[in-house]
DNA sequence: TATAAACCTATCAAGTCAATAGGTTTATAG
DNA sequence: CTATAAACCTATTGACTTGATAGGTTTATA
């Protein structure tokens, strides 16, 4: 299950993707609007950050802001950005080490398929696409 | 992701399908085939004879047994038997509490959506299904 | 130059996960 | 009849995760 860190994550985006491009939003004004705590957020937007999904501005005048367009975002990587995890089974995942009993598993294709069938759900909705109210998907 | 809890329980169901119908096998037997601790598997086959899906006889000479054919179950009632989530956001569990945000809410409309295609897709491949080596899925 | 912001490190309580331990009850095989 | 083998029951554990809090340092600008 997605956790309150890839919600926030989306919260976060979606408040972003709503601001003019070029300005900084600073965090005290996302977390105050979203009402999450501004220090639980802050771990979250730091690894947006690191992923470059947004950038940071030090010192006064300045927050975050998107580094793409909104609609160049999935919420797939959003998601991956802050450890959710979209794979079924802890087999699947990219760092996982091959498994002996593979050849023998009469469910690896079955999670192999929902795990594709789950990559192109969420890596094919947009930030772009969330944000609009009535979706025709 | 489905933790061991659930795919153990797979396991083990696909090994009972794999029995003749009427005879009781015992934990001992399906744990040491499959490689599980006994009293782990028991915490998770508890869940499953709570549920109906198995039947348990007691004594010696006992075991456990599916309580229908391996066609009539389902991946998905397996799986939500021993407690997996489906779900994709707490807030689509059947035991969540209306979120007073849901109107402003712009990702409820993805989870829904995804929750529904994860339902479709579990409860669309029998037990049966999986213990076939083609799959013509 | 005071201030406001990002950025950094550490800690915490509660909960979950996977497993272990040591029993009691029940039915049958011999 | 009785030893045995099995299900069934209750409690506990260590490691890890989650969601959050606390208290700083650094940096840029109004």
């Amino acid at each position: 299950m997605i956790s309150t860190r890839g919600r926030y994550a989306l919260r976060l985006m979606t408040e972003l993707a709503g601001q003019e491009p070029e300005i900084y939003t600073p965090l005290k004004d996302i977390s105050k609007r979203q009402q999450i705590s501004e220090k639980y957020m802050e771990i979250i937007i730091k690894e947006l950050v690191k992923n470059k999904l947004i950038q940071g501005l030090r010192g006064k005048g300045g927050g975050y802001r998107l580094t793409r367009s909104p609609s160049d975002y999935s919420v797939g990587e959003i998601l991956e950005a802050v450890g959710e995890q979209l794979a079924p089974v802890a087999c699947l995942l990219p760092e996982a080490e091959s498994c002996d009993r593979e050849d023998a598993c009469p469910t690896i294709r079955m999670w192999k398929e929902f795990n594709q069938m789950s990559h192109d759900f969420f890596y094919g909705i947009s930030l772009n696409e969330l944000t609009q109210k009535t979706v025709s998907r």
